[in-house]
DNA sequence: AAGTCGGGGCT
DNA sequence: AGCCCAGACTT
């Protein structure tokens, strides 16, 4: 199968873009920097969730040789919330890379942007064909859905080979003068016309005359995908310390899940308050009270979180050498929570701000 | 090739 | 309740 007429076809996709291309914040200034961050953060992450992150991200962290050197609370409480915390890590690496080996810039070309830490072919040519116009593929879900419903491509997106597929034909066709606007236009087609998990709006697409997938009625069913593996639920108790008007948490290891974000004490299953009292007690607390709150359910790709929470006052310390004490202030402008656990750290801060007004 | 790694909005 | 999102990395 192969795309008919192809000085029309890029045509077409071209003048609808330059039409009907959003404005968002990383296209008006495509510097390299502005580039790649937005790429790392649009990575499995919709533009809407990344828009209120950027500028603020931009602000406090002005330039590579800065983000080489910043603090990794510092860097977790930027990025609290966004999800997949090693895509930031990641680039603190990146940043010191290219201050040691690259005057403090990205390098300008798509091999060597590839071998550096966070960056995999998409990234690579994104931020090769935008900031630096060099005329190769940027291959995305969006591209990998687009392509799929052209040419009625019944191949398995999720394989390898695929996208491998997939990017030698559009390095073959893509416009050599014109890379930049090419890949984000067939993405930015794939999010407002071909889209996902929905019909697709065929009857305003600047492309169906070109769309084989339209002109046969197969595009609806287009991409294949095979199906993913289920999740597995894990049980937990959470328990908010209180003493002193301040919280207990701690920092999760530096590799896994939620690596390196913060949380507060918790527990494999679902505990009984019986249950409770006995492993504080070993761990030498004295409970003042404990207050039950709300049952959560949080779902991560592969995981879920089902969680008991309790918010626990304490007389005495214990043997906690493995918390750190923090006050509500502290909560709210240094320490990364993991968005699962939300919930808890807003009841233990609503909590203390209205036990301060009795 | 399969598993890990977040969070949210839509169907 | 499942899907997928401007994916990368490890095993």
């Amino acid at each position: 199968m192969e795309i008919i007429n192809k000085e029309k076809w890029i045509q077409d996709l071209l003048t609808w873009y330059r039409e009907n291309a959003r404005v968002l914040p990383w296209r008006s200034e495509p510097t390299p920097y502005r580039v790649w961050v937005s790429e790392i953060m649009l990575q499995q992450t919709r533009v809407e969730a990344v828009k209120p992150y950027f500028e603020r991200f931009l602000s406090a962290v002005p330039d590579i040789p800065s983000l080489a050197v910043i603090d990794d609370d510092m860097l977790h409480k930027l990025w609290e919330g966004l999800g997949y915390y090693n895509r930031v890590r990641n680039m603190k690496k990146c940043a010191q890379v290219c201050v040691e080996k690259h005057k403090g810039k990205l390098p300008a070309s798509y091999e060597e942007l590839l071998n550096l830490p966070g960056i995999g072919e998409y990234t690579a040519g994104a931020v090769a064909s935008i900031a630096f116009h060099e005329a190769v593929p940027a291959v995305d879900g969006n591209v990998l859905r687009v392509f799929s419903r052209l040419m009625v491509s019944e191949d398995d997106i999720l394989e390898l080979k695929t996208k491998r597929k997939f990017q030698m034909i559009i390095q073959d066709l893509m416009p050599k003068d014109h890379p930049d606007e090419f890949n984000q236009a067939v993405m930015e087609i794939g999010a407002l016309i071909c889209v996902p998990n929905a019909a697709p709006r065929c009857n305003i697409c600047p492309l169906a005359e070109h769309c084989h997938g339209y002109r046969e009625g197969k595009a609806h069913y287009l991409p294949i995908k095979k199906a993913k593996a289920r999740r597995r639920i894990e049980k937990k108790t959470i328990l908010i310390l209180i003493h002193k008007h301040k919280i207990a948490v701690r920092q999760r290891p530096k590799e896994g899940l939620l690596a390196s974000l913060y949380e507060f004490m918790a527990y494999e299953d679902h505990l009984t308050r019986n249950q409770i009292q006995e492993k504080l007690m070993q761990s030498g607390y004295v409970i003042d009270k404990m207050i039950k709150l709300t049952s959560a359910k949080h779902i991560f790709t592969h995981l879920e979180w089902h969680m008991n929470g309790y918010l626990i006052l304490c007389e005495d310390l214990g043997k906690c050498e493995d918390f750190t004490w923090v006050s509500v202030a502290e909560m709210e402008t240094k320490y990364a929570i993991p968005t699962a656990l939300k919930i808890y750290r807003d009841a233990a801060v609503q909590w203390l701000k209205s036990e301060g007004d009795i």
